[in-house]
RNA sequence: GGGAGCGUGGCCUAGCAUGGAAUGGCACCAGUCUCGGGCACUGGAGGUCGUGGGUUCAAAUCCCACCGCUCCCA
């Protein structure tokens, strides 16, 4: 019982139940490189699904995948200057081709906006060559030297980064917010994590963007955590790199651009927000595997029944659901049902003699354990309404967790009080030295100023700044991050 | 940026104080047997004790240096 299973419990060692989860349900492992992972099947599996959605919804709104080089030149990488002072503390640097030392270091690419917007400018001529929506499916690599945690922040990271180029500055802020929203969709309906939406503060925004939008999702032990961003980078990378479009008025401009990325961080946030003392608990809509037979049997005769009743049930499920019958007879069930749950299968079925000859099947939900014995004619329906049933579960006890642990506060004492359980919600009159202050003295950071925060009633009037007292019209939320 | 811990078969671990044949469990392999919550038994294979140097008749153990990894706090 020891050693296969999670030895810790969530609520108490989140930190140290955390690693054993992403480790012992075999998503990842670690790699001989401080700060790197390998992931594995099945958590590359998971990454493949968020892919597929994401993938999906990319293209039908326009955008194309393309590759680009992993190499960046440092004269190209600098060339943004605000941007490349934000990214030079973790840029890896290649300094040699085999022996010989390289004329100028090429940087393994921290981000792609440089690269691909010096390949941009070489494309665009026109309006008619607007937009240009383009997305990459690669790594970045950041040296993080300290404080790494598997997915959550490592030197380097699947992640996809979408580029785009447009003629006007609206344009360029409604695809930002458009982009947000798919992310925010499929965090809210793949992921099952309720996210906050809202802008960055200038100092949390993405070095060299206009501003960036943000989701943000709260994590089980009262920290948040970053699930996906939007830049608005205005016309900053196109002057100097040297995008520009020849349009109807006949005149030259430079071009408006965005871009946007989710990364594995994602499945950090699944394993977190939805996880307990068990193991992982995969929400159904991204699960690899949505349901897994297994046979119970006592000697041969009963066992070839039940073996081939599990293999009819796998057959007429196959096609609408991910199943996966697990026959290996050197594992006991119980072995089974210990290890499956590790893994987080949002439904079990079990089939044994007692089944066979009922014409029946035992389903368990992973999230809440209960059983329900179920007639093979009505398997599919009750499978399928499980399944979804699950999927809302799980989002609706997130959800009750974010609004049970976001706190608004009008004192800066009681800003102290809440900080370190979760969302504090508060006014601030949009100054750094306040923000730069907070952050000093409780650790927490400005994470999010949501969308539309003056539509709700509370918030209509003007408010006093949380720490310095000064009239302040905006709403932030604070909290300590990853 | 600050602090702590750890390196011994694939994994976990004993041994280290007081130097003298490397311990046990899990996993693995073969067979018998079992199966509605991590079955049992028998046998088996598997080791540069992180690396380098030093002390010694003798080093996992003592000394020096290095390397690597992890966690916690800001």
């Amino acid at each position: 019982m020891s050693e296969l299973g999670v030895t810790v419990k969530k609520d108490v060692e989140f930190g140290e139940w955390y690693i054993q989860v992403v480790l012992k349900s075999n998503l990842l492992d670690y790699a001989p490189i401080k700060g790197f992972i390998v992931l594995k099947p099945y958590g590359y599996a998971i990454w493949e699904r968020i892919r597929e959605v994401a993938d999906k919804r990319f293209k039908e709104t326009g955008h194309q995948n393309a590759f680009l080089p992993t190499l960046i030149p440092e004269s190209l990488l600098s060339k943004e200057a605000e941007h490349f002072e934000g990214f030079k503390p973790e840029v890896f640097w290649v300094t040699h081709a085999g022996n010989d030392e390289l004329g100028e270091r090429l940087a393994l690419r921290p981000t792609s906006e440089t690269l691909a917007y010096e390949i941009f400018s070489r494309w665009i001529r026109s309006y008619r060559d607007l937009p240009l929506k383009i997305n990459f499916w690669n790594t970045a690599l950041r040296a993080e030297i300290k404080s790494t945690k598997p997915l959550i922040r490592t030197s380097e990271f699947l992640w996809q980064e979408g580029h785009t180029v447009h003629a006007s500055r609206e344009e360029a802020e409604q695809e930002a917010m458009l982009m947000l929203s798919i992310y925010k969709e499929i965090m809210e309906e793949y992921l099952a994590i309720p996210v906050i939406a809202g802008y960055k503060s200038d100092k949390e925004k993405f070095v060299g963007a206009d501003y960036t939008l943000t989701l943000e999702a709260l994590m089980p032990d009262g920290r948040a955590l970053q699930m996906g961003t939007s830049h608005n980078l205005g016309q900053n990378f196109s002057k100097p790199f040297n995008i520009k479009f020849l349009d109807k008025d006949g005149r030259e401009h430079y071009a408006w651009q965005t871009s946007w990325g989710i990364s594995w961080r994602l499945i950090g946030a699944v394993v977190m927000v939805h996880g307990d003392d068990k193991g992982l608990i995969l929400p159904p809509r991204i699960a690899p595997i949505q349901l897994v037979i297994i046979p119970i049997f006592y000697g041969d005769e009963s066992k070839d029944a039940v073996i081939a009743k599990c293999r009819s049930i796998h057959a007429m499920l196959k096609d609408r659901f991910r199943v996966h019958l697990d026959d290996r007879e050197e594992y006991t069930p119980g072995y089974k049902f210990n290890d499956w749950e590790l893994r987080g299968i949002p439904l079990r079925l079990e089939i044994g003699p007692r089944d066979v000859k009922q014409g029946k099947v035992v389903l368990v939900r992973r999230n809440d354990g209960r059983k329900a014995s179920v007639g093979d004619e009505e398997l599919l329906d009750v499978i399928t309404n499980m399944l979804e049933d699950i999927q809302r579960s799980l989002y609706e006890k997130a959800l009750k967790f974010l609004n049970d642990h976001t706190f608004f506060v009008s004192s800066y004492d009681e800003f102290k009080d809440h900080i370190e359980h979760g969302f504090v919600k508060a006014y601030w009159c949009g100054s750094q030295e306040c923000e730069l202050r907070i952050k000093e003295e409780t650790g927490a950071d400005i994470r999010v100023i949501p969308f539309n925060s003056h539509d709700e009633g509370i918030y209509k009037q003007e408010g006093r700044c949380i720490y310095c007292d000064k009239s302040a019209m905006k709403i932030a939320y604070f909290a300590r991050a990853y």
